[in-house]
DNA sequence: CGACAATTTCGACCGGCGTCGTACAATGGA
DNA sequence: TCCATTGTACGACGCCGGTCGAAATTGTCG
């Protein structure tokens, strides 16, 4: 009982909220890029220890954090598990072809 | 004289040398963003000393360069003046969609 | 030839970021 | 209730990269 009510409440940015900057700076990691890629991949939410990523689970919680306040990453908590999901129709809508551009890519 | 330049040697990337992490890197910088929208704005070739960045030369310098390696920037010489202009159609053909999204960024 | 202009190179500084390990919190079951 | 699971918080460390200033290179014009 006695719920701290500690919980993080998982904050993400508003469409006005997000750069192209932001957006940029966080792709430009080959983990968080690698990230992106399994959640296009998946097409669906995926919970942090489904991430195929060569670090540790806190460095993993770093860089979905980073993922999260660029705009490129929704977060849902449920339980003990946290699902994340791409935010292709908000980044569609504010860079249209980036995400393409950005996945399509051979390497 | 006819003049076989003895200058720097300026080293392109080719297409198949271009990755998306270089070039994603190489737009997550502002002062670099700011030298990729001018570029794509004048639509023509441009000189260090044409560009506009809170910077100093020796600093435009480096920026140019890693745009160069990154493949986002083609470099011809000409006299004492290097005049630089953005490979719109090499990116477009790798990673189509990419350069537009980013240069539609509203931010 | 000599002065000047355009840009690069070099060396140095320093702040930020990616990384890890450990400790901690929340949840759900045995 | 105890514990396993899942993920976060925090502090520390090392390195990469953006910045500058000064010196060097190259070409152009008197």
């Amino acid at each position: 009982m006695a719920k701290t009510a500690a919980l993080p409440p998982i904050v993400h940015p508003t469409l006005d909220e997000i750069t192209v900057e932001g957006v940029l700076r966080a792709l430009a990691d080959p983990v968080r890029l690698g990230i992106v890629r399994q959640l296009a991949a998946a097409d669906r939410e995926l919970a942090c220890g489904a991430l195929t990523v060569p670090v540790t689970k806190s460095t993993i919680t770093h860089h979905l954090s980073i993922l999260r306040q660029a705009g490129i990453v929704a977060g849902r908590q449920e339980g003990t598990t946290r699902f994340n999901s791409l935010r292709r129709n908000d980044l569609d809508a504010l860079f249209p072809g980036l995400l393409n551009g950005v996945l399509a890519a051979p390497r």
